[in-house]
Order: structure tokens, then C-alpha cells, then sequence
DNA sequence: CCTTGAACCTCTAGCGACTAGAGATCCTAA
DNA sequence: TTAGGATCTCTAGTCGCTAGAGGTTCAAGG
């Protein structure tokens, strides 16, 4: 049995974090002791081992609680945990785009005029016109589109 | 003058974002009609460009607002831009890499197995544990370490 | 057995960056 | 003039925690 301090140190999730879970209904609730304290299993343990890890590869709770409730599960069912992870991998894959190109323009911003600043200089300039933008970030999140951006 | 729709149609900037960057001190505050509605000039709908952009490079909101009030200013202050625009580079790059090794660790689990599920299958364990990950992705955010992790 | 102090408890509130809704008012074109 | 879309203010909700207040319990040392 392990207090919840126990579980953190041993999983590097918050004490506050295990509760948030508990309340959020990622966890059972534990045993307690006469003292109304928390008392976990290694299962517990387990699973906010495997809760920690989902949030690490950047999957919402409730896609999380999805998985959970697909423990022990057979066949088909499982197909839904498939999903899951080809989703978040896709999603994934098109943030690392998003960002390579954001890399690529804040590059171009920080050289900008290299330091010299004897006159003024193009870095706010560069921060605040895309058409100067070697890429096409905008572009990359679909929900955000610059059509109509004519300053 | 624009009003507040045409700026959010120009811009792609939501209708209540603006409201919510007018009240956090990113936009100034506008003329208003004789009915009080915003009414937006040519310079409101820059700046809203500006944060727009910087907001879609990642920047926080007190970062662009830093940048605002540089607006104008010559010389050394420049520097502060540059440094953000680098400091923000930076986090993009980290942001990269260990999306890069997440990916690689989705791309494993979605394939686990590869869809018969005659028997139980890997998917729901390849998410739990790490031991089997083909890389380090806890390492790569250095406020979560894992190093005690014992399941 | 008693004390001390670290760890635990519940509860509420706050973060960032919005987003959604209610209910009221305004503007514009037919 | 009227209809209806756009706008107004205000509050509350989202996500995934995090921090703090104020109180209780546990375990080790004396």
C-alpha cells in the first residue's frame, strides 16, 4: 500500500495532480486509513503510471478515460485504442510541420538586422507582416485561416 | 473605420478575442459610435495583425504586449525583441524535438499488434509502459522527471 | 507515552487564452 | 418602418492543472 506521496515520488505526477485525477474520475478512489487518509494498490500505481504516460504523449484526459474504460478489453473494442494512438499521432505529426515552419520564421525574426540598431530596425516589422514570411504557417492550422489578412 | 466584425473578418481573429485582448491592454480602446459600438483605424487593424501573428508564432500574451511597447523604439531596447524572437525560437526547437520522439513512440503503439485482435494486444500496455518506449521523451521536458518510476 | 513536524486532508480560487451564452441594443437595407 | 444580423455587456465555462488556507494524521525520536 502506498500513501499518495508515495505514488508521486514513484510516478513524478503532483499530489495535487493524483487528486485532480481521482476527482476527474481517472482514478478509483482508494482505500483509507482510520485516519481518512489515501492507500493505494500497485494497481493504482499502475495506472497512474499509464495515465502519466498518455499525458506525456499529449492525449486529453478524457481520451485517457477512454483507454481506461477499454482495459482488459477483446477484439474490436480494441480497435478503439488503435484510434486513439494513430489520431494523437497524426495530430502529432502536423504540429511538429506547424512548428517546423514557426522555427523557420522566428529564425528570420531574431537575425533580423543582426544587431545592429544604429537605425531602426526590422524585427517588429518582421513580427507583425506574414508577407515577409518564408512559410506558410497559417496555413497549417486549418481552423485559422489568413485569407482576408490585408492590413 | 472598421467595425469590430470587419476587423475579426480581416484578421481572423474571433469577435470575442478582440473584446478579450481590448480588455487585457493588448488594443487600445476605440472610438466608439453614438450607439457605443467599435469603431477600428487602419493602425488598430495593424496591431491586431501584429499580435494575430505573434500569437500564431506561440508568443504569450505578456510577451507580445512587451513587444508592443517597443513600438517605435530605437537602439538598445531593440535588443528585448530580438531576445524574445530568439527565446521563443528556442522553445520552438525543444517543442520540435520531443514531439519528434512522441511521435515515433504513437507511430509503435498505433501499430502494436497491427489489428488482430484474435488475443489480447499491446496497445493498452505500450501506452503504460515506458520501459518499451524506443525513445527518451520524459527526458526532453526537464520539469517531469520519471527517474523514479517503479511500476 | 508524548511531542514534533512532515505529510496528509478538504475546499476554494487562480492561471492562460480564450469560448459560449444570455439578454439587450444598434445599424442597415429593403 | 421593420426585420434581422451585428453588436453590446456580463457571466460562466473550458482544460489541466497549481496554489493557498486552515485543519488533521502519521511516524519517528526522546
Amino acid at each position: 500500500m502506498f500513501s499518495i506521496g508515495e505514488m508521486a515520488r514513484r510516478t513524478g505526477v503532483k499530489v495535487p495532480t493524483i487528486r485532480f485525477y481521482e476527482q476527474k474520475g481517472l482514478l478509483p478512489e482508494p482505500e483509507r486509513t482510520a485516519g481518512n487518509q489515501r492507500r493505494y494498490s500497485k494497481a493504482a500505481l499502475g495506472r497512474l503510471g499509464f495515465i502519466r504516460h498518455a499525458r506525456d504523449l499529449g492525449l486529453p484526459l478524457p481520451d485517457i478515460a477512454a483507454l481506461i474504460s477499454l482495459e482488459g478489453a477483446k477484439g474490436d473494442a480494441l480497435d478503439r485504442a488503435h484510434d486513439i494512438a494513430r489520431i494523437q499521432r497524426d495530430a502529432v505529426r502536423r504540429r511538429i510541420a506547424r512548428l517546423q515552419s514557426l522555427e523557420r520564421e522566428l529564425s528570420r525574426i531574431a537575425t533580423a538586422c543582426d544587431g545592429r540598431h544604429d537605425h531602426v530596425c526590422a524585427v517588429l516589422d518582421a513580427f507583425s507582416e506574414h508577407d515577409r514570411c518564408l512559410s506558410d504557417h497559417y496555413a497549417a492550422e486549418p481552423s485559422r485561416d489568413w485569407i482576408n489578412y490585408t492590413p
